[in-house]
DNA sequence: GCAAAATCTTTACACGGGTAAATAATTAAT
DNA sequence: ATTAATTATTTACCCGTGTAAAGATTTTGC
């Protein structure tokens, strides 16, 4: 316990009986000093509590050992998730996340990484907009600060990326599903936020090509981050229109598909994989919520903790080697499918 | 654009023509200097960019213009929102909010009360686990840093608290049940980690006995935070058992009660307030996933907005006066019944 | 036991900005 | 225009830590 309160290291220094250099060392990396000394300072440390002040340690270093993360949208379940992996597999490293949030807004997502630079960051992990976000910003980040990107790519952009590899999971999910009922019709938003919609999209034509089987794309109108209200308003219209040609469809991702299965409640459709089914409906990211809904939806797992402890490697690699990794490479991850009984 | 880089402060009263301890009040408070500096400075700001060194400038300030704000789960949508709404007000004000989640975890809790204070923040604002936070943890906190409770009291720490009447509306959505159907039975947990519960419980059992009837509540067991999946596994067992001597059924909090429908769905149950339907299930909270239940769940919205203005309001107050508020004022606010079409 | 290597102490300066006191310049009031 | 009040400049020292250099001490290897 604390007998008397240590303003300062050079205070620290006198009651512990080990030099301000030393100490100042041993807080930057406790093994870099030797073994007796560090158990010295360690049972000072017990008798005195003294903690080095924040502001003053990190004014002079170099670098600090903050690690930066941005994510386009904490309300979404999905990026919380992300968000929390990643910060996990930073604080297991030895560094300090910060996470930030967008808030769905592209030129908050620049206002972010401004507000990092400020922190002098050792390192930042950003789950981008993709084309919404403004990418001369980020490319001028990327100079100064070491960055790898997760979830979704800015092309041009060098810097590392990992994400889920979008063509083989709708391609795994659109072969369940022909092969459990009637091909799949697909669901997404006309002007997407997210660049892994448009992969999906072309997964799907692909894989409908493969098949040899007609593709229907059907596009809700819709601007902004409630997907959920989105896909339930649209699908609700479109489902009494009875515009879809097959009674499955895949949606792009889970929020859109809990919208459209909201919408199938409302017109008294039921939803289900088994017999006695008006429609069946499947979606994309195994949401959290998936799980929970309606019936349970039939979705893809993406494999986060993969994608995170990836991302947050290579990270500390580029950190540690003090070199910019511009090779703008790419590493994708097998999505899981996770068969429920929506389809 | 910036013609050349300025290190330091120095370096830009030099650029700009004003002096250094002109330019330091400046940074504090554009508002301190006279106008026409304020737009000599502002200029030179456009041509230089230069930024004062958060570290250097918080080293030796008394207070900074962080605002911590820390909520027991970030990953729960609701405290999410609140997390959100509160992150928000503060901006407004010029602050700068540092949001951390204890990720379900009192010990978690503690450990983010003690990164804070590293970060001298001007003030917090603390959504506690309640009984299970570390009381003496917080309390030494409220010691040292103005701090405002929101969502739950922790009691006997001198701290103002900004919340949802929880007594008015158990109330308030007893009374609707009560009108629209038949008596409410209560699901909740049987260990809550949550203050609000016990109070809700209290609540309900108060509104039925003064409305004569006989109360009904339901315990499930479990522990952490995946509310849904306790409430729908527990749920299951009781209605498969016919536990319940109504037909309604009052949840705790939405996330039991998204739970609670998962299972009546699994069940072949079907719930609503119509005619034909089996079974009516209620919540509290308006979790955000509530609108988009199948079908929509009934529930108490609770006034976010407010709690977060009000309570953002007292913490700057306290922190303006430089008094510490040690009132345990309590400020209530009442909740909104949201009918939709689950009860 | 001795030299070499590793580690620690001493000293000294740097970092970037807060802030107080005395002085100078500007603005407002008469 | 003169004086008083306000605001800016100059100077100087402070904050708490990083870090480099030189010398002292301890540890290690043989």
């Amino acid at each position: 316990m604390s007998r008397g309160k240590i303003r300062n290291m050079e205070e620290f220094a006198k009651v512990s009986g080990i030099s301000r250099p030393t100490l100042s060392k041993f807080f930057h990396d406790s093994e870099s000093v030797r073994k007796s000394t560090r158990e010295r300072i360690e049972k000072a440390l017990d008798e005195y509590d003294y903690r080095p002040n924040v502001y003053a340690m990190n004014q002079n270093r170099r670098t600090t050992r903050n690690i930066g993360i941005v994510v386009p949208n904490l309300a979404d379940p999905f990026f919380n998730e992300i968000g929390r992996t990643v910060e996990l597999a930073c604080i297991k490293e030895g560094y300090s996340p910060i996470l930030l949030s967008s808030h769905g807004n592209p030129s908050q997502e620049s206002d972010n990484l401004d507000s990092l630079r400020a922190l002098k960051p050792a390192g930042v992990l950003l789950a981008p907009f993709g084309r919404a976000s403004n990418k001369s910003d980020v490319a001028k980040f990327a100079k100064d600060v070491p960055l790898v990107l997760i979830d979704a790519k800015i092309d041009g952009i060098g810097t590392p990326y990992f994400g889920t590899d979008n063509n083989q999971s709708i391609r795994l999910i659109v072969e369940y599903l022909c092969r459990s009922g009637s091909t799949p019709c697909f669901f997404e938003m006309k002007t997407p936020s997210n660049p892994n919609a448009n992969k999906r999209r072309a997964a799907y034509l692909n894989s409908m090509e493969r098949h040899g089987l007609p593709a229907h794309i059907f596009q809700a109108e819709g601007d902004g981050w409630d997907f959920e209200d989105i896909g339930r308003s649209r699908g609700h219209e479109m489902l009494a229109e009875q515009v879809f040609p097959t009674n499955t469809i895949l949606c792009s991702n889970d929020r859109l598909a809990i919208g459209m299965l909201s919408a199938a409640y409302g017109l008294g459709l039921r939803v289900g994989h088994g017999s006695g089914c008006d429609l069946r409906i499947a979606g994309h990211d195994d949401h959290p919520f998936s799980r929970f809904t309606c019936p349970p939806l039939t979705t893809i797992a993406q494999d986060y903790s993969a994608i995170a402890q990836q991302a947050v490697k290579t990270l500390f690699h580029a950190i540690e080697s003090e070199k910019r990794d511009t090779s703008q490479s790419e590493t994708l991850f097998e999505g899981k499918l996770v068969m429920r009984s929506s389809a």
